[in-house]
DNA sequence: TATGAATGAGGTTTCATTCAT
DNA sequence: TATGAATGAAACCTCATTCAT
């Protein structure tokens, strides 16, 4: 059939295998949800067979609990960074985070683990608190941070910041949420530079001293 | 067997049957998602068996389509009919629509809803399809409305409506969907007064001219 | 096909299915052991679809738990009950016991039972433990009372009783197991009776005073 | 790598591969059973990986073969001498024989074979056949020969010497078998000292002329 | 010779669906 | 109309076996 007939059935990747494994595995379940994932096509996905999965990861949830880790640690230190460095005003700082949230959510896989998050809390709840622990309350502090910034330097008018940095956080987050959900129905796509430039915009001007 | 089993005490209320059925499976594929939901429990949990289900409904599928349409429909006009009737200041639209909208979801299930299409859209594209033509895009062009008209009146300044109707409805979103994920979870509970308020202010701020 | 058409797909019998798939299970759990009996196959011979044996049992183990219970709680009792009424010589108290057993094991079905413990105990101790206080050690006492009984009476002389108990269990229970292991496969059929016989008898000249 | 690497510290003794292979896999077979017990295991019993096994054994079956041949075939001899040297009286040669089965079998690894076979011999008949004609029946002859060598020295009363020799050499059977099932769950430990000597008074008393 | 990563058939278990009652 | 026992496809998971290294 083939040329050659060289290509062996398998190859040995040790190293690469669990990196490729959690890719497939969050692409499906961020597609299909945990339940509807069958492991057969994650490793079809990955390019090996059923029981070689299982060579890296005790079970289904534990692969599951994997991807939301892998996923989850490697994040949140460039804005944090970012806020103690900056030194111009305060609305700068804030479209400079919201725009940088955005590139890094889109870089990370973090818009698919917020939605799979949000749909499977109820079915591993620890997960989700580890996730609002880790992720989310980090996020919410920076913001947090930036907003008491502003009103200390006069920049900003007296706000109640707590309950506002999840007004400001939540239409990320959507935007997070309808790019995994409805962009791959090819339903509504959403033009995220106006977007966020909106969002922006209605910050600044509703926020300034 | 009885003498004069008139009038029994508790009616087998065949009409209200497919009611019972809609919002139980309503709560549980909520709580669970679609594909970890049982139909046993479902049925269960409307107080009815297993095989009754199916006099109503013709399969799973065909009950979470039921369950999301028969939620779906009897919404919006209020909040329509609210734009044409007001006659005051557009920021005091804009308030009476957000909270409107925030109790009317509460009260008629649609935040639950709401989450359900966003972790099974992926399942189920032509019913987020369905959801987004008859819910979103009403809301959405709702929003428009507002904005259109607080422009018109020279209330709010010259705005992208149609980019800024979503950065509007997304913190809306989110609350219905934190409020569905993480509640139930114990996660961080949130104060969805001093929430919208804060969102009201930001947008009366940020928008007026 | 069929002449009529008539049998229907299947019959709704739910006192009698436990029963059969114990019977069932007995039988398979005996011939090839716990590991080596599919599921599949049990619910085959008992004439039902393998998810039906969900419907009576949680699991494959639990199956095999019930099996041994069901089999095993009612017995001893006749035994008991002889050695008490019993008033002539005690060698022929211990004759009536001994074929007693064996008729009793036959009967019952504690011949597959014996052979099954025997094999799976490394697997499942507590079934072996259980086993062991309620059929061995009842059925060493019962054997104990009546060499008592004879060296009290004068009809056989002085003997280790506890030591001697389990010698004369020991060819009964043998007959059992080889009756469950060798007998299926046709090798070196026993003579029981003939072999009986010489128990008894072998017992009848040592033990007398 | 080494400068002299002679003589490696630990040998690579592809001598003794074979049979640390074989007494892992009899440790574990007896233990668990046949199906319950994995190659991984025995492998990893051995010291050695999985892979090494299929070098020196072409199946899981053919290992379990060759563990109940290895261990059937070294046996036997040692009785058969004693009986054809003896001079004595025929009780004593009786007790040295039921005595030397016993430290044989447990010198020998027979004890496990013995519950081995009575478990899985459903399902390897073939081997059940081999072991009943390598064993058991040579076993047994040799106990018919002493107990007609007793009667035809006027030693032992007339007896059904081939119903008779099953009976006495059922205890000792059992002895192994308990000591195989029960002791490894700390369950009615027995004394095997007071347990021979009884079925060897026993014997002694109900056999004499 | 030795390893252990990879495979895939086959087992246990679940659950949407059917249908005799 | 209502029930729930029965079904069987399909999922998760195991492990005997193969083979590149």
């Amino acid at each position: 059939m083939s040329a050659s007939a060289k290509e062996p059935r398998w190859e040995r990747r040790k190293q690469d295998r669990p990196q490729e494994l959690l890719a497939a595995a969050l692409q499906l379940f961020v597609e299909r949800g945990y339940a509807a994932t069958r492991l057969e096509d994650v490793a079809a996905q990955a390019g090996v067979s059923k029981g070689t999965l299982y060579l890296y990861f005790d079970s289904k949830e534990s692969l599951f609990k994997s991807v939301v880790r892998a996923h989850m640690l490697p994040l949140l230190d460039e804005a944090e960074a970012r806020v103690d460095s900056h030194d111009g005003h305060t609305a700068d700082l804030l479209r400079e985070l919201i725009l940088g949230w955005w590139q890094g959510a889109s870089r990370s896989g973090l818009k698919g683990i917020a939605k799979l998050m949000l749909a499977e809390s109820g079915n591993f709840p620890e997960l989700a608190r580890f996730y609002h622990e880790e992720i989310t309350s980090r996020g919410d502090a920076t913001l947090v941070r930036v907003l008491e910034r502003g009103m200390a330097r006069g920049e900003f008018r007296p706000l109640d910041a707590h309950a506002l940095k999840k007004v400001i956080a939540a239409p990320i987050m959507m935007l997070m949420l309808w790019d995994q959900s409805l962009a791959p129905c090819a339903i509504a796509p959403i033009d995220s530079a106006a977007y966020l430039a909106s969002l922006i915009d209605l910050c600044v001007h509703g926020l300034k001293a």
